[in-house]
DNA sequence: CAATCAAAGACTTTATTTGCCCATGATAAC
DNA sequence: GTTATCATGGGCAAATAAAGTCTTTGATTG
């Protein structure tokens, strides 16, 4: 089990963007080329977060993606579900009598790390990235 | 991402030899059909329990497996790590600069889940099982 | 209308997981 | 010591998922 690099992908971008003049339009052929990922591949993960309201985006010449008004509430959970979706991380589908005691538990497990990835906000992170500079 | 089934199977099976009668052997036949799982699939996994050294195999008629000494020290974290392995869920393989704040984030939310992982025990689990029978 | 850029679908490639088959080796029972 | 039993290990095949490409469409700007 490992994050996939889409969701990578999805945070870094997110971040950028985050960095990056407020407003301003950025296409997708600069975000690959700080990544080093095929444009192609990354705009699907683009229309990801297109979908799940996190950015937008304007076609046509000088069109691009920024991100959206609620943008310093979005978490890193929040663009892990995104890419990754909701399902539980772990599911037990033996039918062994009454519901499976590992299962809770291993979602409870699982829990705790959303319940950190929820308060880790993209905005606080960019904050300090731009301190850095 | 997703825990492999393997895992689960792992889990089962630790749980199975906690609960069954101290030092009884228990051969791969009889885990794989409570599970409904091939012998020869969930070999594979016990013997990486063995090599784990959380389990130990005898050959031979009657054969079989059974728990080691020191099981009721057994977390779940043991048991994941001996089947999936160490690695860390995320790996950001970008070269950009410095070291990656967002890859320092992601390690620390799964150390969040492998604290609580740590510290359930298959033991404990087992001894609630037994009670409700 | 021409250039630019995102969206979307189909498709290929690659990696991982899951599972099976068969040969080998250890052990107990007879 | 031979036979039946059972774990180990290698190699192979199928299924699934992840990563990436290509091409068409549709919107927007100038």
């Amino acid at each position: 089990m490992k994050f996939s690099k889409a969701t990578n992908y999805a945070l870094h971008t997110m971040l950028f963007l985050a960095v990056v003049p407020p407003n301003k339009l950025i296409g997708v052929q600069q975000l690959a080329e700080r990544q080093e990922v095929s444009p192609t591949y990354l705009s699907k993960i683009l229309t990801k977060l297109v979908k799940a309201g996190m950015i937008e985006s304007t076609s046509g010449a000088n069109g691009g993606y920024r991100l959206k008004r609620n943008w310093e509430e979005i978490s890193f959970l929040d663009i892990i579900h995104a890419i990754e979706g909701n399902a539980s991380l772990f599911e037990c589908d033996l039918n062994h009598g009454q519901d499976c005691m590992i299962q809770k538990i291993m979602v409870t497990a699982e829990e705790k790390m959303e319940d950190y990835l929820r308060n880790q906000k993209i905005s606080e992170l960019a904050k300090k990235m731009t301190a850095v500079l």
